[in-house]
DNA sequence: AAAACGAAGGAAAACGTTTTCCCAAATCGG
DNA sequence: CCGATTTGGGAAAACGTTTTCCTTCGTTTT
């Protein structure tokens, strides 16, 4: 007679059983004021509880022309620190209960197309760019009313956007200065492309901080190859430095990755000694398995209240600067 | 006149500019044989096309109960082995319309629950579960209609389950095998707690590898700490070796992450040369990052794949065994 | 005592699809 | 050339919500 089936019960179930109707479910369960008597309230959430039921989405979605998702279209998701912010994104979210869709562009227009178009669909609450990259529909996305964040990298397509990260700048310079003050003074800088406003603005930090101290970088010693991931970019450059014959005694990578890379060019080039590094991001692995890596420190569990944050404020422009600091991590002479 | 406001439009926006009912162009969207003609099909792709128009899956969800959501629960994104195969199940998902939403159960039940839960109120398509742990909701959920799959750790609840992984008993034994013949003799075995398939047949192929070559580890060698995480646990058990005077010459990790941690304790006690180590899963960034760690290799990218494949099949029971392989890394003797 | 108001709650519309019935026209089999 | 079948397509129901109007009381204000 009644509809048993394995089927989760629906908002009719609940108002049936508490001898209301389904308006007045919908309001208790949305904590809709002045709208239910005590007893009332009580007889339906006993109801809920015993049918469990809860709010399908895809109707409330419907009726509100919006939906719980939330898309965090992430650069590189083999990238440890992204995948640490992601996983606070998540939590973040969740606390607001919403829910976090994510995606791998891999660095690609096209994909972070595919991905926006179909979240658009999806009538996602809002876009984070974990990393974004030029694109059409992202360009075509400046006039939408679907809020988007740009964490780590500024828009880049030109227009001024919602940002959360850190100081970049202020971080190369910091990096310079710290460089300077513990004594080295034949730095190698290696870094990805600058189509990134994030490792752009950290490249520009390093050499006025250098500059400023009147120790300039030499260019020969600014490496920038543009070919693959930034693993693969930070072993190439490195192998370039050591077929050029050149030792620095500190190499300055954009990111950890790049680091990464060179260290692997010096072990496979056979050298003992490797120069000492220094690098961006910091993972939460790096204390374990890159335990000689210094690093800017990002705070990567801050970026989950602060991409709610973003997303529940109006304001488009919001800039949110998360305070970074460096690791520094002892070098261990081998004899 | 028309309603040209920034929405995105809806099937009524494409019927009425094709001139059809919105029952035809759902047909033609879906690719409903011989339901409209050829000039039909294609001026009702035009205005698609024109318009932009993709399918609000809020409305296709209501309608057909169900989504194209597939939820994924991992029990650590921290762990590069975990995010690896995420990102390899949403390639594939992608592949067919399905979209990924990610959940990290940080290994909690409770969490494991609410998840469940709410992604059941999501109607999600398929559930994945990527490390599981016990818990209620997920005992309840054995005779629910939707798909759930248990990758890496069997279903945890003893009924048996959907299974995506590779033969741990196996690699386990290929592991006693490769030490063996690589002449060590004093191996350590550190191991997680063995609730969790994968540890248990893990520990127990190896120890009956070793056993069955006549050279069992001795207990005092096998060690499972159950603090913390597995980088935590490595570290604990690793401190516990060095403080009995222990010094194997080859450490077995259950976990790279167990290896890394154990790495960290002998760093840190200040020896220069640490035992060497195997472990399990090998991540990405092994070949960067830990070069000198040996591992048995578990086909990440083969996952999504076999996740699509898991979640199409109607048998709630399929087992995909994936398959392993040692990756030896050399060992650089310091001097 | 009348007027005004707030509280409690129901009826019904609307959201965007898919899909089940229909029906008309065209094609086919004999 | 007639009945049967196929092809092409429309009308409308249904999916589960939220929310806008109403209506009915009971209470407060004049």
């Amino acid at each position: 007679m009644t509809k048993r089936t394995a089927q989760s019960s629906s908002i009719k179930d609940v108002a049936a059983l508490a001898g209301v109707s389904i308006a007045t479910v919908s309001r208790v369960v949305n904590g809709v004021a002045n709208k239910a008597s005590a007893e009332t309230v009580e007889r339906v959430r006993k109801a809920i509880a015993t049918l469990e039921y809860r709010t399908t989405s895809a109707g409330r979605d419907l009726r509100q022309r919006t939906s719980r998702l939330v898309a965090v279209l992430a650069a590189n998701l083999a990238n440890p620190a992204m995948a640490a912010i992601a996983a606070s994104a998540e939590t973040a979210l969740r606390g607001r209960g919403l829910v976090m869709v994510l995606c791998d562009t891999h660095d690609q227009p096209e994909l972070q197309d595919e991905y926006l178009r179909e979240m658009l669909a999806q009538q996602a609450r809002a876009i984070v760019l974990l990393g974004a990259v030029e694109s059409p529909t992202l360009r075509r996305l400046q006039n939408s009313t679907t809020p988007i964040v740009f964490v780590n990298r500024r828009n880049p397509t030109g227009h001024v956007g919602s940002f959360i990260g850190i100081d970049n700048r202020r971080a190369g310079e910091d990096v310079a200065q710290w460089a300077i003050g513990r004594g080295f003074h034949k730095a190698a800088l290696i870094h990805a492309p600058t189509t990134s406003s994030a490792t752009r603005e950290r490249v520009v930090g390093i050499l006025a901080g250098f500059a400023a101290a009147g120790a300039p970088i030499p260019d020969h010693f600014v490496l920038s190859p543009n070919a693959g991931d930034h693993l693969n970019l930070g072993l190439q450059a490195a192998q370039q430095l050591i077929d050029m014959g050149q030792a620095p005694d500190l190499v300055i990578g954009t990111s950890d990755l790049i680091a990464f890379g060179a260290a692997r060019a010096w072990r496979e080039a056979g050298f003992l000694a490797l120069p000492r590094m220094i690098g961006f991001d910091d993972s939460p692995m790096n204390e374990w398995l890159a335990s000689e890596l210094s690093s800017v420190r990002i705070p990567y569990d801050a970026f989950g209240a602060a991409i709610v944050e973003a997303i529940s404020t109006a304001d488009a422009t919001s800039q949110i600067v998360l305070h970074h600091r460096i690791v520094e991590r002892p070098w261990q002479q081998r004899i």
